[in-house]
DNA sequence: ACATGCTCCGATGCATGA
DNA sequence: TCATGCATCGGAGCATGT
């Protein structure tokens, strides 16, 4: 059992995987996975970051960066003064964020809502985007993809088109798409999991790739981590309830919202108890039995419990707070040993007063490994104590 | 032409091991 | 405490559909 993602990846591993790219620092002879992290380590071991002069001899760094917010790009103003200086003219109706394009907002709103859609279907974490999901899986699962079998017994049980993971549900937030199939995605793993590699099964522990798993999981199945606290909590908490701390630090929040950067989410902005509920209504109920068939191991029996009709890959209560975290408010989305891609439905399940009642899971979901949460942060483990 | 979807990319924060 | 990996997010380019 792996207490971290990252232990079950180098153990996965020999080395650096091909896939990968390896970024060396002349400098010091340093290898890094990510450019990023090359990045950082120059800049930081180096001052690589010196080495970028300002065009427009800014002091700093930071002060010149500064200087861009809300400027148009350079390209748009220094050729031609007389290009109209570009707006952002789309905002989010739920913050004051404003885009450049429909697009943007449109992608954007994933923000609000908390929907993941994508499941990965190697570790069973969820993702807003698909090019979240790509990468994620490009960057986390290049290793697994190269070892995974030949076999595809999702396109061998599923002619047509199987339901695959991600399960898109737009336009209707509630009625899942289960047709939808993620074309990079399938591509990717099409390709680089199913025709390149001929092992049977090298993965011993992984147990025995099972098509279902090959992103067959509505999103209702998983119970990962769909929902962040920070774009949940504050956003769902009914008015009056003390506010969630965010997730990220106060500081990443005056900072983010200055232009550039990953989090740039603005203030937590009030919401209406109307958008709350509707995004509580946006939640996906499916009913998955039809589904549960093709489980690999005996599930949980149906319950009304389980939601309206099944599974239910819904966001935990707006009642489910910091303050009174439920014990299993579909945070116990650990991979379980010897399916590290799948996950027990047990999250959002609504619990008794006895919370979990593990009598109903399979035998595997009760060791005490299961309780171990390896890839998920640590402020979703807490939840699970 | 416009809207939309998909994808790549860079920036940033968080989690975690050393 | 620092270095690193990874998730998250927005910007932007390209392809496709209407």
């Amino acid at each position: 059992m792996f207490h971290q993602q990252d232990h079950l990846k180098s153990q996965l591993q020999d080395g650096p995987p091909p896939s990968r790219q390896l970024f060396h620092c002349q400098e010091c002879g340093k290898q890094y996975n990510t450019q990023l992290g090359y990045r950082r380590h120059v800049v930081a071991a180096h001052g690589g970051g010196a080495a970028v002069p300002c065009p427009e001899g800014a002091p700093s760094l930071l002060e010149h960066l500064g200087s861009h917010i809300d400027r148009p790009p350079p390209s748009e103003v220094g050729a031609n003064a007389a290009v109209p200086v570009r707006e952002r003219k789309y905002s989010c109706e739920r913050c004051d964020r404003r885009f450049y394009t429909r697009k943007d907002v449109r992608r954007h709103a994933v923000v609000h809502t908390g929907r993941r859609d994508f499941l990965c279907p190697r570790c069973a974490q969820r993702f807003g985007r698909r090019d979240h999901l790509t990468r994620h899986l490009k960057k986390s699962h290049a290793q697994e993809a190269g070892l995974m079998p030949p076999c595809t017994p999702m396109a061998a049980a599923a002619p047509a088109p199987a339901p695959q993971c991600p399960v898109k549900e737009e336009p209707s937030p509630v009625n899942a798409d289960i047709s939808a199939v993620p074309k990079d995605t399938m591509d990717t793993y099409s390709r680089d999991m199913y025709n390149s590699y001929p092992m049977a099964n090298p993965v011993p522990g992984l147990g025995p790739p099972h098509g279902l798993m090959q992103g067959s999981l509505p999103p209702s199945m998983s119970v990962g981590r769909h929902m962040t606290p920070q774009s949940h909590h504050h956003h769902l908490q009914p008015p009056g309830t003390p506010q969630q701390p965010p997730r990220r630090s106060p500081t990443a929040t005056v900072k983010c919202w200055v232009k550039g950067g990953g989090q740039r989410r603005p203030p937590p902005a009030v919401r209406s108890p109307a958008i709350a509920s509707a995004e509580l209504s946006c939640t996906t109920n499916m009913d998955l039995g039809p589904l549960l068939g093709f489980l690999p191991f005996s599930l949980p029996p149906y319950s009304p419990h389980m939601g309206m009709g099944g599974l239910v890959m819904s966001y935990p209560p707006a009642t489910t707070s910091s303050s009174s975290p439920s014990p299993s408010t579909g945070l116990s989305s650990q991979p379980p040993g010897p399916f590290p891609f799948f996950q027990p439905p047990q999250a959002h399940v609504a619990q008794g007063p006895g919370g979990h009642n593990h009598s109903q899971l399979p035998q595997s979901y009760n060791s005490p490994a299961m309780s171990s949460s390896s890839a998920l942060p640590h402020y979703y483990q807490a939840f699970q104590q």
